[in-house]
DNA sequence: TTAACAGGCGAAAACGTTTTCGATTTTTTA
DNA sequence: TAAAAAATCGAAAACGTTTTCGCCTGTTAA
């Protein structure tokens, strides 16, 4: 059984290879009546085009990259998720890639990525990328980018993120507001964005409610994970530093620093209160549950193809197309960690 | 600027595109000297490849196809960090589809594998997938196939599975050699053979030790998620069935069984034990940290690309192959949810 | 001296589609 | 009835690569 091309149809009916392409997209110029064998033949056949062929001759893959630092992190998949499901609506698929974290390795998947000749490409920097030579590369192939989340500012291609600083604010200011006086926070690694944005919400929420900031109450937590969030919680209790509220970077920091005061007999939140941060649905099932800022991946996901599509249709139309950020929401979410 | 071809270089040199082509492939014919040439030169243009003339010359994508039920799901991540690191260092890319556990859609996902001409496919069934017209229709195009974890037996293909019965028996297992004397189970729903599998071990295990099978202490976990194992266990407390053990299918039905038990006041595992399933490392967050059986995911989706490379490798050969099953051992992991 | 052979190269076909442009036929208009 | 316009079709080029096959030159064997 050989696979059926348009001139298999076109030797069946008698009529020009030509023809057949035409009549199979509608084109103006071919009588209905052959349209209507044409299209009759092709589904008796089960005709199916050549999409190596298609790709050779339009240029486009109808494919898109995304490269992620990991994807089994909850908040990525979500992300994944997002995307996958908007690109299908468009008919485009997705090669998912991940960088973990390296910036070696987030250059390579963007090689790969050219050499595939992907139609558009979306991504989330990698903590250790802080060079951008290989976004210019993709550029400089006129391939439309839209980076989410972990973003640089010296890229000029669209953008998703959320406000961090805002959101972190906000989760502190929700411990200020159920009578923390003080505040300890877990942050995240030094370089990367988010990480420092978190902590200046932090630190502004502190200022603006005249609460001292106290440096020594900033632990870090270098993966941001539950191991880094027990680690911290034990230092913290080591300290004496007597603090009654804690802000983590993200949830499982948070879980892990509950699992220490569980274990020693500290009431949460009686006797300390604890935000987390992504509200990966971890958070509910713990005990206590956990107060946490939402932090919208499936949305992030849908958002940044829908971008990306608008650009690429933008560059196939050869009409300019200019970048845009944009900032979605984020609340917090109040559960029984916090009072 | 032009995107460089074999033609550039073949004009630069004064020689026919053919030799070059040829350089590039270490072809025996050309000679020494020319092979040295062209490699400069196509270096020095940063030549590569147009993988779709490629591709269409060659008939193949160097791109496989996954369909998983759902990303955003521990294990099933697991599975695909683990395909796509062995994918790429065999120089493959990976579609990854979601079939959302609803047939209808993983057939839709299949034809569109099918039509983009993927190199071959790998798969986990959706629980609903009873037919399986959907995956002969990819045999009958020659593509290869590997199914993992929730496979069908009527389809003739390399497989990837653990043996859940058995792995279900040493769970129970454990609960017995622990003091339980009446074992509950929250079982999945009804048609996936995993689901059985797991209910079948139980069985067993407890005929095996002397206890008595009570089809009433089954419940029923449809969605096998975290709000299925709430509401199994606050009926199982309605119930009033003096249990004091249960093994749930999944770790997330047992983290909800974990939470009800410890808003109630009933102490675990002093008063009950529970034992979960999967080792999703949400599994030593909650507390008590949950004994549950160990299941590898990252290994799994490491086998199923090896092994569908190794049939995509014969087929180009064009030597026949024998589909393999593979099974990978589980093992019990005792953590404070268990005596 | 001729025949056989090897080394090095290129012409050309093929993969299956899309699209331009001109050719032919039919219909409409003057 | 002739000219103009519209409707319908197909030849051919193009996309960039791979691979078969034959050609040419020079060397070796008989």
């Amino acid at each position: 059984m050989r696979e059926v091309t348009l001139k298999q149809i076109a030797e069946n009916l008698g009529i020009s290879i030509t023809t057949v392409s035409k009549a199979l997209k509608n084109y103006s110029d071919v009588s209905k009546s052959t349209k209507e064998r044409v299209k009759e033949e092709a589904k008796r056949l089960n005709y199916k085009p050549n999409v190596f062929a298609v790709n050779l001759r339009t240029k486009e893959s109808k494919t898109v990259g995304l490269i992620i630092p990991e994807v089994v992190h909850h908040f990525f998949s979500s992300v994944v998720n997002g995307i996958i499901e908007q690109a299908e609506k468009k008919g485009y698929l997705v090669i998912i890639l991940q960088s973990n974290e390296s910036y070696k390795l987030e250059k390579k998947q963007i090689d790969l990525l050219i050499r595939k000749r992907v139609d558009g490409v979306m991504m989330s920097l990698a903590n250790k990328s802080i060079d951008i030579a290989h976004l210019k590369e993709l550029q400089s192939h006129d391939i439309p980018l839209v980076m989410f989340d972990k973003i640089s500012k010296m890229v000029n291609c669209s953008k998703i993120i959320i406000n961090d600083r805002k959101a972190a604010y906000e989760a502190t200011k929700h411990l200020i507001d159920s009578g923390c006086k003080k505040i300890a926070h877990f942050r995240g690694a030094l370089q990367p964005q988010n990480s420092i944005d978190r902590f200046l919400g932090y630190k502004k929420a502190l200022e603006d409610h005249g609460l001292p900031y106290d440096s020594s109450l900033v632990y870090l937590c270098e993966n941001v994970d539950y191991e880094d969030g027990r680690r911290a919680a034990l230092q913290l209790l080591k300290d004496k530093k007597d603090v009654d509220g804690i802000f983590a970077i993200t949830d499982m920091a948070a879980t892990g620093a509950i699992a220490v005061f569980n274990e020693k007999g500290i009431k949460v939140p009686n006797d300390i209160s604890i935000m987390g941060f992504s509200n990966w649905f971890l958070s509910q099932a713990i005990t206590p549950s956990l107060s946490t800022v939402d932090q919208p991946g499936f949305e992030m996901g849908k958002k940044s193809f829908k971008l990306l599509y608008k650009e690429m249709k933008a560059k196939k139309k050869g009409v300019p197309f200019e970048p845009k950020t944009v900032v979605l929401d984020t609340y917090v979410i109040k559960r029984n960690s916090t009072k």
